[in-house]
DNA sequence: TATGAATGAGTATTCATTCAT
DNA sequence: TATGAATGAATACTCATTCAT
């Protein structure tokens, strides 16, 4: 038993600088962005040396893509907390579609981290089938409660998952335009647009 | 005149060549992306050395800017391409969306390009605000006509700008969708979806 | 007789533009300094493109060489100015001597061109010899009335050359230390410093 | 002990490295000059790639000022001993001035060494002001022997600072001639001049 | 597990010079 | 005489990664 718990405890320790090291990568990200968050500024942030990064990490795009998937796991967290909130199909609807643009509107690091590792699944080789199945994955997840609320309103499964992805492209594409200021050109906040988008969608399906 | 005619040749002559190291760029970055679009590596495609390049380019941000502005300047055109053809206020409304979304549908590297120079914005110096602005100015003009359209329909100015950034909004986020392939996970079209978009755009001005 | 005065004139001209590309590298260098000076910038400086200047000078380093040597024909007119408005040998010894030094205090640029294009002599090849024996021999010109005054005063030939060299060595090394800031290092003027070494070696001589 | 001893030995071997590529860049120096010294003709002599050298020195500027800092130690140095073997303040002051003189005629290397980073003294920013006060403090802890011994013949510290700025000022002056070759057109040696210089100061401040 | 050292490929840009026109 | 275009070599420096210790 001392063996066993001295290699458990290992691991726990282990895990715990792995997430330290995460921490890090996700202050540099914030303040540095995406083209200053290089391995060797991440390690210092860390207080470690790049190459022992390589003991935590197969490679920078793999310590890329579990911040991604930490980001994916908090905004899942945000919107289910929201949903768990809400009392009706309506709200629920509501609260979820919201509850995604907020989560980005408020870290928008987030969505260029999105949008950088998404990107990479262009590519022939992207970062690996299994990587690129597991994002869709968590997305698809992560918007399920809107699917849900609108079946509960009585929608065909096609009108929801058209649903989701318009809500989802909506979402992105306001954020997009806040996040790099072009939403000025038209004078109008970002935030008030989602909440009409939504309504108008709720409104449609109620009707 | 054989004089001038020369200067005039040699001017042409100058005008083809920067063209053609355009050319050379925008398959760089049609082939391996934003990250593989080196200066080096325009020049090599182009059949130059990367010092030459220096001769029709101030730098290398200049050439991608105007490689940005090119790229703009066609979906302006194909945009008042569509809404020329069209003959009502609800029909050139429609066209000039649908059109805005199809050139960056078909050609999904424009968009690429629109995303990491609009990118640049967000930064405190930014590429230098008179290029900023000036992205600004081209993006607000091409969308222009759908502002118009929905003027002649009777809307106001500020619910004109509103749907202006909605149908932006809307495309970009669909396109980015396609784009990456993570559209397949609702089982949709992007195209038939933003066709959807600017339909019930249009049914909720006109009703 | 045309045909001869046009080739006067074209000759003239042509002499005309050399000294503006000279005098627009004096400024640059005045500027700039001297990594400052690149071939480039001087032509622009002079309204050319470099290419052009390959038509006056046969390249960068003889450009330079050119300055110099017209910076060596200034500080010896300079010297020789002063030392014909001396009405005793003493006084020649001390205007000659102050002169130089007055000329680079003036006029750090050109000890940092002359300090440049004297090294360049060390080197295996040098400038070439031609033209390391003709800045010798310009410069021991241009100190030569220092040893034509000692010589009047009844030194032997031996005594003044060291005369001159400790002269001239003083000086540059004032200059240096002044010309760097260094000089502040020792809270003292090198002016002073200089006018009290060529006192000293003057109550050397007719004491 | 064995892992303290891994450390220390682990430091030693470091500082050995760090000091072969000092050496390396010193050959360079010598061979090749100030122009031809490059990091990667450095980083070739030593035998490393460039961006080796990173992993010892911050930059090129650093690599280059420790080479100077080594210099003027050495220089030091090569002071002090004679100072120390000199038995009377007269002795002394000769002493230094000469080992001063001396250092700099046997590795003329080491005083375009010098120039090159004291010039860097004269840019408004320079090499930043903390490098250029040290070279300063360093030049004056050098030199100070010389004001030691002529306060010690009771001389004023005023005049004593002039003495330190005079034989530095005549000794580099000197020196630069020599160095470049020019002192042939006096046909006197260097030595000798400095010889003479340094022994009419002393006969002038004992008289 | 972590480090120090090293690599090799890469970055944009500058330079003096050449040559056809 | 002058230009526009091009070259080839050079510059310092950064990057992700590897490996012996």
């Amino acid at each position: 038993m001392p063996a066993e718990g001295g290699t458990r405890r290992k691991k726990a320790v282990s895990e715990l600088k792995r997430q330290l090291i995460l921490d890090a990568a996700r202050r540099v990200f914030e303040n540095e962005g995406l083209e200053g968050a290089s391995l060797r500024a991440i390690a210092q942030e860390a207080g470690y040396t790049p190459a022992a990064l390589y003991f935590h990490f197969d490679s920078r795009e793999a310590l890329y893509a579990e911040l991604l998937s930490q980001s994916l796991e908090a905004l899942k967290a945000s919107v289910d907390r929201a949903v768990s909130k809400a009392d009706s199909p309506v709200d629920r609807l509501r609260q979820a579609a919201l509850a995604f643009f907020r989560f980005y509107e408020r870290s928008p690091r987030d969505l260029d981290l999105g949008f950088y590792l998404f990107r990479g699944g262009m590519t022939p080789e992207g970062l690996g089938r299994d990587r690129d199945a597991e994002l869709n994955q968590r997305l698809a997840v992560t918007l399920q409660p809107i699917a849900d609320a609108a079946i509960e309103l009585g929608v065909e499964m096609d009108q929801a998952r058209r649903l989701m992805a318009d809500t989802f492209a909506h979402a992105t594409g306001l954020l997009l335009l806040a996040h790099t200021g072009r939403i000025r050109i038209f004078g109008v906040a970002a935030a008030e647009l989602m909440r009409n988008f939504v309504d108008d969608q709720i409104a449609r399906l109620t009707e």
